[in-house]
DNA sequence: TTGCTATTTTGCTAAATACCGAAATAGCTG
DNA sequence: CAGCTATTTCGGTATTTAGCAAAATAGCAA
């Protein structure tokens, strides 16, 4: 998933899942955190619905962001897997778990 | 940090990184992975050693690279840690590192 | 020394990226 | 309808990036 190390490679975005993570939050909202014009956020949303991080749901005229966290997951676990990046007994437990 | 993200934001250099995980190899060794130029390799060298993601050992002409893997780690696990990335189900999904 | 090998550095493009202000879109409300 | 709000799209610039060929560096060996 190429584009989803591409949409992590900027800080802007990176905080902006941060913030998705405890809550959904407004494209108006997420402005907020930053010192960036609002067209500087919205190209940032777009790269992170593009890589699918993030889904949108408008609601009038309010764009409600939500983390779509099941897609961070299956774009970086390859890579903590490939290197190992957890404790080895997660596979362990999970290949237990397979043969029941 | 920053650099860390950015140095795997780019599918050649998580390659790389991919095949240092089995063992130490030279530029030239590297190279012959790859349908890129040398000096264009040589660029992606010096970003993931300036990310510290990789270390360069010189003995007489021959460089041999070697994966940080220490670095990786540190650089992912707060983000792992930020999503509770773990849940072992997921590993269901493991495929190959930079497939598509 | 000369030549060969391994690799990087230089100098240069083309493409991608991050940013902004202004304009456009779209929904709401009076 | 007109005006207000939320957000994106448009058009532009500046910076960064990935790529290459050619030149430079550096070690080795005849």
């Amino acid at each position: 998933m190429n584009s989803v190390y591409k949409a992590l490679a900027d800080p802007t975005r990176r905080k902006i899942l941060e913030l998705l993570r405890d809550r959904d939050l407004s494209a108006g909202e997420i402005a907020a955190h930053f010192d960036l014009a609002k067209p500087t956020l919205s190209g940032h949303f777009a790269v992170l619905k593009s890589a699918d991080l993030i889904q949108a749901d408008k609601v009038g005229t309010t764009i409600t962001y939500h983390l779509n966290i099941s897609v961070l997951e299956e774009a970086l676990l390859p890579l903590i897997n490939t290197f190992n990046l957890t404790s080895p007994n997660l596979l362990f437990w999970r290949e237990d778990f397979d043969e029941q």
